[in-house]
RNA sequence: GGAGGGUUGGCUGAGUGGUUGAAAGCGGCGGUCUUGAAAACCGUUGACGGCGCGAGCCGUCCGGGGGUUCGAAUCCCUCACCCUCCGCCA
């Protein structure tokens, strides 16, 4: 969440902010919050005289009786003090409540360099990599694997419903390699590896931002905790309520999980094959860095992820996320989407953002300067996750890119040792 | 699941109702000494919020929440976590 002093002091800033990402209820959010906090500071004035008057006077009640004087009278006065004090500090706990639930809805600002846009259709195309392949004679990932049993989708209904592919054989070992693939990949770069729970309770959903605003994507299970719909939000929440070292940063993490969302509301075409399912891995990155670096680790996150879609040999292209279709807690975003021959469409294989300190203020995750004993105040870190990448679309394109008259794939000369061959059958 | 013990500042660890924001030690920072360093010695050293130009003042914080009291780190209730023992399961 942004902290309070910035709202304060750039509300303008905020308000305007709020209209860029389409997300007008928040302005009512942020002018609750604003009245909460002035009437808040008010109360606290009165409060902390009340109190101050009231140590002062059981210091001399304890002074008192030390010296075996009466103090009857000033303790009967101190009763009325102390009724008050405590009326008042309900009234204050309950405007710090009314604050906080206001600020959790309030969205991140986006950076100076992100286009205005209403939606998606203002994304700005940034880069593109590698030849499209022309779709003439291209069959879509669907047939290909219906041909060969690589994943069924027929069986996943049975077991849970739609959108819950069953990967089998060959298409098994290629999930499986995938995994490895991009986790070495990754390790080679200073990516810790984390196998994390794919449960979360509510704090952590919270503080990366999934709730409150969110919930619906998410499914919860008994115990109040929430499958969680990234790893960003296991990783994330390692270093909830810490002040870390500044000097170890960036903290890189890396984890391949299985992720799990609700999509409601999802149909048609865009959801065919495995374009859009409900359960599917992801390997995810996740970056903890000082305020003035998160820019660069931006960038150097998604030459990451763009290197993995080189290594497969899968043409792609980069996108500029627009204010309107950020998201909530993105300060800038991109995308990469790869391309599909055999629907003739672009699909989105991974996104790329800095969040900068809001969600680390959720978090309370700091960096204390000159290390963790260190004189120097901790200050928040800024965080970043990406997508390294998202399996489902990519095994999509490598499908069909790779198809060849027979139905079958040869597989990307990078894949060969971890699928334990060259050709998918 | 049952019984007991514990949770205090960056760390170890005192403190069982009244100048305790908290002894002591370690660590950190500054200094003396030293060619330099170590050792020794001296000083200093929590966070957050509010007010003030400033020196500074006020408030809150001893795992979380609630209660008793004029006053709570200290008493009561509750929750979480850790440790020990018993049971159960792998």
């Amino acid at each position: 969440m942004l902290e309070l002093r910035y709202l304060r002091d750039h509300a303008e800033t905020v308000r305007r902010a709020i209209r860029a990402k389409q997300l007008p209820e928040a302005l009512a959010s942020l002018d609750a919050v604003l009245l909460a906090d002035e009437q808040r500071r008010l109360l606290r004035g009165d409060l902390e005289a009340l109190q101050a008057r009231r140590n002062a006077a059981s210091r001399e009640i304890g002074a008192r009786k030390q010296r075996g004087e009466d103090a009857e009278e000033l303790i009967r006065e101190m009763g009325e003090v102390a009724a008050e004090v405590k009326r008042l500090e309900e009234r204050d706990a309950s405007l710090e409540a009314q604050l906080r639930s206001h600020l959790l809805e309030i969205p991140n600002v986006p950076h100076e360099s992100v286009p205005y846009g209403e939606s998606e259709h203002d994304n700005v195309v940034v880069g593109e990599h590698g030849e499209r392949l022309d779709g003439a004679g291209m069959r879509p990932h669907w047939e290909l694997a219906e041909g060969r049993g690589w994943f069924d989708l027929q069986a996943g209904v049975t077991l849970t419903g739609a959108g819950f592919p069953v990967f089998r054989g060959a298409g098994a070992r290629l999930v499986r390699g995938l995994a490895a693939f991009f986790l070495d990949q990754l390790g080679r770069q200073g990516y810790e590896e984390i196998a994390p729970p794919l449960l979360v309770n509510a704090a952590s959903a919270t503080a990366t931002g999934q709730l409150p605003d969110k919930e619906g994507q998410m499914y919860e299970v008994s115990g109040g905790f929430y499958l969680i719909p990234t790893s960003e939000v296991s990783v994330t929440n390692v270093h909830r309520d810490a002040i870390l070292d500044e000097d170890e940063l960036p903290l890189r993490y890396c984890a391949f999980t299985p992720c799990f969302r609700r999509e409601a509301g999802s149909y048609g075409k865009e959801v065919r094959g495995l374009n859009r399912v409900h359960q599917f891995d992801k390997v995810e990155m996740v970056q903890f860095v000082r305020p003035e670096d998160s820019y660069d680790a931006l960038e150097e996150m998604t030459g990451t992820a763009e290197g993995l879609l080189e290594a497969l040999g899968l043409p792609y292209r980069r996108l500029l996320m627009c204010t309107g279709d950020m998201g909530f807690t993105q300060a800038k975003k991109y995308d990469l989407e790869v391309w599909s021959p055999g629907q003739e469409r672009w699909l989105e294989v991974s996104s790329i953002s800095n969040m900068e300190a809001f969600q680390a203020s959720r978090l309370a995750t700091r960096a204390r300067p000159g290390g963790v004993d260190g004189r120097g105040r901790p200050r928040l870190v800024h965080t970043l996750n990406g997508s390294a990448l998202a399996f489902p679309r990519t095994i999509a394109a490598l499908l069909e890119t790779y198809q060849r008259e027979d139905g079958s794939v040869a597989l990307p000369e990078a894949l060969h040792a971890y699928v334990g061959t060259d050709l998918l059958a």
